[in-house]
DNA sequence: TGTACATCAGTGAACGCGCGTTCACTGATGTAC
DNA sequence: TGTACATCAGTGAACGCGCGTTCACTGATGTAC
């Protein structure tokens, strides 16, 4: 009945759909152009239409990453303006982004500077926008601890490595892997500090 | 004159330095137990006497990542016993390891436990006896801030967590991936939680 | 509205590559006597 | 000290695999007239 189309319509949009999908079953090991085309029902041949090669599907993949990851930290602040308890659903939503797609997101923060040439320079160009973005939403969270007139690089960087390092030693897929059993949750760290 | 050797002597620890220096110079996809065996001079069918496959020598050059990770952070803190400095001198080991040794570090902190079954038991167990002897190294350190009579788990988790965020986001191959240039020091972020 | 045609997103075959692993083998090592 | 021999760490050829990429092609799409 459904008359097969030779063209797919939007290929580019489901290569991508298809390389995350890859990486959350899989890992990064599991992504290949060859299986992303397999799996958006098209031959291997098809992405070079669409993609200059598979770093520029790689960046392409990352950039989609990184505009979940902000939609995910804007969804836990929404409608909290304490600053306190805005900053830490920030973070939430920070590890919540860690732990529903941990591939992805360990995949978004490996360095890349060696291959960054051959990315498509939209591409790249898109990829640093989400980044930037991403980034800015803990900033902004980080701006109403800064001091009286001064930066909050201190504060941005303090926050974004204990929530980055929370993330990775203890978001990993199963939970399990740490050799402690459940760690103490992440808002309950925190007072920890008046200790040092 | 040098008569050529049949017999090597000891590949199994020449196969482990290789892997490492691979590592080292091409991050971890540079890594193959045919690129070992070429670099420690020998057929690529020789490691299969050592080594039960390739996930058994990357087993065993994490365990051996593990030792030198210990190392350093000893090192960085031998000779101070004041228990603030003492903690901050661990983590600045911690950030010279993940500084020097990047790919490594990032190698070692990877999930691999589907991959767990294949790896040689004594392997396994000694890539476990490592990994714990460096986080007790850390775990010590911050024995001094626990809550008397408690337990410092929390301070642990703090910790671990930013020192391991830190490093992960600011100690990758030339320091130079971070949107906004240099970071601030390790040592100079601490403070800034007093705002928060 | 109908027709000619340029465009270009698909196909399928083919390429060369590096990989892990297996296999029969060989020859150095080191032990038993 | 000398000899026979078992052991086993090496070799080199071969296997099948999945990969990225190129190539000539084909046929659907959509525009110009």
């Amino acid at each position: 009945m459904t008359k097969q189309k030779r063209h797919h319509g939007d290929l580019y949009e489901a290569l991508i759909v298809a390389g995350i999908e890859l990486m959350e079953a899989g890992g990064p090991e599991a992504l290949s152009l060859r299986k992303c085309a397999a799996r958006a029902g098209v031959s291997h041949a098809a992405p070079a239409h669409h993609f200059n090669g598979v770093v520029s599907l790689k960046a392409a993949i990352v950039a989609r990453s990184y505009g979940i990851f902000t939609k995910t930290m804007q969804a836990h602040r929404e409608g909290i303006s304490e600053p306190r308890a805005r900053l830490i659903a920030i973070c939430e939503g920070y590890l919540a982004f860690s732990r529903e797609h941990n591939a992805l997101f360990r995949f978004m923060f490996q360095p890349f500077a060696d291959e960054a040439a051959q990315i498509n320079p939209p591409i790249l160009q898109e990829l640093e926008a989400r980044s930037a973005a991403a980034y800015d939403e803990l900033a902004q969270a980080c701006a109403a601890f800064a001091p009286v007139g001064g930066q909050a690089r201190g504060t941005e960087t303090l926050v974004w490595s204990l929530v980055h390092g929370y993330a990775m030693l203890f978001a990993s897929r199963e939970g399990s892997e740490t050799p402690h059993g459940r760690p103490p949750d992440f808002a309950q760290i925190l007072p920890e500090f008046q200790r040092l």
